[in-house]
DNA sequence: CTGTATCCGTACTGATACTG
DNA sequence: CAGTATCAGTACGGATACAG
């Protein structure tokens, strides 16, 4: 796939507006609910279990904006105790491939990333160890 | 492509780190740097023109930490004025098919987006309404 | 079960001023 | 030109308690 190099070069609308897109898809947990739930349909508590780490009120947070963006479905079944299903809308699953292609990029390429870091830092410091004479 | 629905479902290695290496490339500054840098060579204040509101701290600290990963390199000529030149790695690189994915979804489905957060937004509005009653 | 409300520490961010 | 240093405001994220 070709790549545009200039995305916002140009400051129309979509250059304005980009960013808090990003900012929706891009942050510390949307990208995990959305590749997690897949084209099926999961309940609050599976999703919970499912994402290692996430919050309670994270996934809360998380789903009602994936909500707000029209990403995420939410369905709420009148019964005691309360049952409510997420899943992607059609919408929401136009981005699978977008996070598909992320997260194959971070699974294949990690462990270089690692390395780099470790690299990196290795020469930070002895630069710094050379510095404090 | 292929969608994995189950990204860190597994707890192993590639689960733990996945987040911070999204949290690199999914923060607020990363996939702009990466886009706008392409394939060319570009120079700091090059990128600080054409990025729309980044400020110069952000710049830097977003450039080092791209370098630090490996994905950024940086040259720096030892002349008067300074000169510093930043390109994409090789593995750089292989994360522009991936960006430039979630570039052109943005691109294509913005407007959807924005046009779901408006009817969300009055829908609360007239619930918060109803409830004020 | 599926939330909401609140508190609180921390990490991020931008503005500003200064340097080689 | 290309940074670094500092500081203050804010948004985020987690823990906890509570509710429908």
């Amino acid at each position: 796939m070709e790549v545009k190099p200039d995305v916002g070069a140009c400051d129309g609308p979509v250059a304005v507006h980009a960013r808090e897109i990003l900012g929706r898809v891009g942050d510390k947990w949307s990208l995990y609910v959305i590749a997690h739930l897949g084209t099926e349909t999961k309940r609050f508590t599976e999703l919970k279990k499912e994402i290692e780490g996430i919050s309670q009120r994270m996934l809360t947070v998380t789903l009602r904006g994936l909500e707000r963006d029209g990403l995420v479905s939410r369905t709420v079944y009148p019964v005691m105790p309360p049952r409510v299903d997420y899943a992607l809308t059609p919408l929401g699953r136009t981005l699978l491939d977008a996070v598909g292609t992320l997260v194959t990029w971070v699974e294949t390429h990690l462990g270089e990333v690692i390395e780099s870091r470790a690299r990196y830092d290795a020469r930070a410091r002895e630069e710094a160890a050379l510095a404090a004479r």
